[in-house]
DNA sequence: GCAATTCATGTGCGTTATGCACATATTGTC
DNA sequence: GACAATATGTGCATAACGCACATGAATTGC
């Protein structure tokens, strides 16, 4: 019974990605982990390109051309970080509003599976939801991956507590 | 409150979708859609190149490559189609035990989600799912879209029935 | 029963997103 | 102050696509 479950699951996992890979391509143009560096960027640490490389799950050298898009497009500009070395990724006031309709475009995208629930449903595949996330084992660094593409203002009690900023 | 349970299924899709490619990639040395392929084509039926690339959601020439890399791979055989136009794709042995190994690996990357559910908890999340699943309004072909990677053997009163084989 | 259209496949060529190997500059260490 | 470690960037290659086009086979219209 287990492997139907998980069938169902996997099922559900596709069309949730497919969605949300469909509508960030849309609105950003780029694929791949163009969507979710914007969103990342977007918190406002200010990471380094080699932060973003590990929450991303990128080559170095991958995560250099992928900076250089958003670059190259207006959204992200490349500031003095903490080293003389390091740089320190930034959005552009474009690079803000991009990012603003790719949450909202994900979470319409997201939406529609949910409407044919009653309230009751939805308040208990929030909590199997959450109660499922927060029990995945990961390193910090790997919570940081799956939320890649949170939005965090709609994400209270958030299952997988990524502590605090970019790790310094 | 459905933003919090959207956002929540956002990451959850991402971490499926995530686990279902990575292990695909580690077992087939390939990426994208040709997974899916696999599968598709394994159901049996001899889907056409044009079957088989509305499943995927690719264009024409994107799918005659892929076919094109599973026959290099000796994994995928060019049949006589209906036609003298029409190709029939079928799996070769050594394609149907990649195609197994796959949807095993599938599942087993699934399962540990499943892993922290009592049995309540796990039946309840099936039922939630088949429902929502069953609630998505999608043509004919969108469906089989969706099941391009299920296992099917595991997959009893599938929420999305496909009716059928491949249309001819 | 043949011409025009539609269908199905394949090819040339370009692009996007990525990785590996290497080069360069900066910082910490002993 | 030499040397390792850190952080970035570059040259080059590859995988997985899409668009425009070409070719052969079937269908349709008259």
């Amino acid at each position: 019974m287990t492997d139907r479950t998980a069938n169902l699951l996997g099922v559900l996992g596709l069309a949730v990605a497919d969605r949300i890979g469909d509508v960030a391509r849309d609105i950003l143009r780029h694929g791949g982990e163009t969507p979710a560096a914007l969103v990342v960027i977007g918190y406002g640490s200010g990471p380094s390109n080699d932060q973003l490389r590990r929450i991303l799950g990128l080559s170095h050298p991958g995560t250099v051309r992928l900076v250089d898009r958003l670059v190259a497009d207006g959204l992200v500009e490349r500031r003095e970080g903490r080293d003389r070395r390091a740089v320190a990724l930034h959005l552009t006031e474009q690079g803000r509003a991009l990012r603003e309709d790719l949450l909202k475009g994900r979470l319409a995208a997201i939406r529609p599976l949910l409407t044919n629930f009653t309230d009751a449903e939805r308040a208990a595949f929030d909590a199997l939801l959450h109660k499922m996330l927060a029990s995945i084992e990961t390193t910090q660094s790997e919570r940081r991956t799956l939320c890649r593409l949170c939005d965090r203002r709609v994400c209270t009690d958030c299952p997988i507590p990524a502590d605090g900023p970019v790790q310094t």
